[in-house]
DNA sequence: TATAACAATGTTATAATATAACAAATAATA
DNA sequence: TATTATTTGTTATATTATAACATTGTTATA
């Protein structure tokens, strides 16, 4: 099910490398900055394997960011189910692995009734460093 | 508190009008390309009015798609605490006013005790129609 | 009513983010 | 091997968003 990380293409593997060695979110055109000595020249190709990298779990996006993390979390590799935490001064970003709050959003219904097993959830605040 | 649309700037008005008639979101450069007629002309104009109309909660951000969508929900026009279900196939998107959420969400505490009172959450699914 | 302070506007240019399209190379499978 | 699908490389361009600055309008109050 999962796909381990020998199984990425030459390409996935380079920006997955990237992204890991960064404790915090990187944005697409860093990423392509930083592997340019790796041979990746142009946006496509970081681009191209974000996708997937996303598509298959190992990384997340943050929406409101425009940046990409990578999961540390194996449980929420297939769920596409994510929430992290986003300092609003300091931009420090937490994925938040809790299985108490994903229980709770897995089966949370509207008012038509529908679940979403799928979602994304983004918390604002001040990380304790900036309190 | 709420500051109401008669308060607004003339082009905050133009703005916030065409996306209340709109029962989706709508991009920024659709938007422009619709107040042309009305003699906004660029960008930056659209952009500030779009900054301050999300500010006071009159409208919200779908960081996923890059759209604004009107609020509707007289109780998060303060808060910034958002909620939406989008439908992957038609785009359709949904705000929802779940108190019991709202409580929950604003209530969670991350692994390090810390809450958080601003969030967004968008739920992804498919809408009755397409399922 | 002057005037200061601030908010909003108009404008040009450009930055930042992301995808289309197509040819070539590589890997997986029948 | 032949076939199919995936990945790559490449150029160009689309889409989303902001910087910078001069001007105008509004508000509050001295």
């Amino acid at each position: 099910m999962t796909q381990k990380k020998e199984y990425l293409s030459k390409n996935q593997k380079i920006v997955l490398d990237i992204i890991e060695k960064s404790a915090q979110p990187m944005k697409a055109y860093s990423i392509l900055f930083n592997v340019q000595k790796k041979g990746l020249k142009a946006p496509p190709q970081v681009y191209r394997a974000l996708d997937k990298l996303v598509e298959i779990g190992k990384i997340h996006k943050i929406e409101s960011r425009n940046a990409f993390i990578a999961c540390r979390n194996s449980a929420c590799t297939i769920t596409n189910a994510t929430a992290f935490s986003i300092c609003e001064s300091c931009e420090d970003v937490k994925e938040i692995s809790s299985s108490k709050l994903s229980k709770y959003l897995s089966n949370f219904q509207d008012k038509e009734g529908m679940k979403f097993n799928k979602y994304n959830l983004e918390f604002f605040g001040l990380c304790k460093k900036c309190k």
